[in-house]
DNA sequence: ATGTGTTTATGATTTT
DNA sequence: AAAATCATAAACACAT
């Protein structure tokens, strides 16, 4: 029999679509988020079909990832720096997947006028964020950063800012969904957490200062937190699960 | 220059 | 048959 482990499809094309190869890799992530580069990287390395082709159906995947609504381009957080942006799923898309299996896909996942607005509100407000995060770090001289999880404790924070952070100021929230969410402003994301979860595991932990902690800084981390939390809440029950790429029927929900 | 992203267009395939 | 989904190409902007 045809070795049924590892690398199973050989040079056969597997039966995913672009959509469904992206979204295993993004959620094959510890974060459920990637650079694009890394989507490249999951999809070749277990799939041998597509070490060749390429340019063509990179180009493909791209259109996918910004076409379709389901994946939501995420800025990268000031202190990873890195090349392109996150690419991560749309909480409300977990169901893009009839049953959770990735052959095929039910309903086509897509956002309404209001709810995209309100989300790209969101990203943006998020990257001028980012923005003025850096340009605020480029003026102040002292701390050489870059050090895994920095949090270069002065250098930030010091001065008026010489330009004023300004985004949209959108209330925006996350489309819809029971979910209750924080407002995402640069005001409120600047306030302190109004205790967001019971038990709070930020991974980085925070810099209990109570003064002047870098804001950009924190308010970055709490965004990619808040929105790990609603991934999560969102699909968490029936996580993927699959042990190995030899057999499509493990890519599924919950198996 | 090259990697990222966005967008439009066209044809094939699958679903209903 | 019509509609939805999918694949591919290609032009373009933007940043590094």
């Amino acid at each position: 029999m045809p070795r049924p482990t590892r690398e199973s499809y050989g040079d056969q094309k597997p039966p995913f679509s672009y959509i469904a190869l992206t979204a295993m890799a993004i959620w094959s992530s510890p974060e459920r988020m990637l650079p694009l580069s890394e989507i490249y990287r999951f999809i070749t390395d277990r799939f041998p079909y597509y070490r060749r082709n390429t340019q063509r159906w990179q180009n493909s995947l791209r259109h996918n990832l910004s076409f379709n609504d389901c994946f939501v381009k995420v800025p990268r957080r000031p202190d990873r720096p890195g090349k392109g942006a996150y690419w991560t799923l749309h909480p409300q898309a977990f169901d893009m997947f009839e049953n959770g299996s990735l052959l095929r896909r039910r309903k086509r996942f897509k956002l309404h006028k209001g709810e995209k607005d309100s989300l790209n509100a969101e990203l943006a407000a998020l990257a001028s964020f980012n923005r003025a995060f850096l340009a605020r770090q480029a003026g102040a001289p002292g701390g050489s950063m870059h050090n895994g999880s920095l949090y270069s404790p002065a250098a930030l924070c010091s001065r008026r800012s010489p330009e004023p952070v300004e985004g949209p100021d959108t209330a925006a929230l996350l489309p819809a969904g029971p979910r209750p969410r924080r407002a995402f402003t640069i005001d409120a994301l600047l306030e302190p957490e109004p205790r967001v979860s019971p038990s709070p595991p930020p991974p980085p932990p925070r810099c209990p200062l109570p003064l002047p902690p870098a804001p950009y800084l924190l308010a970055a981390q709490r965004y990619h937190a808040e929105l790990l939390a609603g991934l999560q809440q969102s699909c968490l029950p029936p996580l993927w699960t699959w042990r190995d790429t030899s057999q499509f029927s493990h890519y599924t929900l919950n198996s």
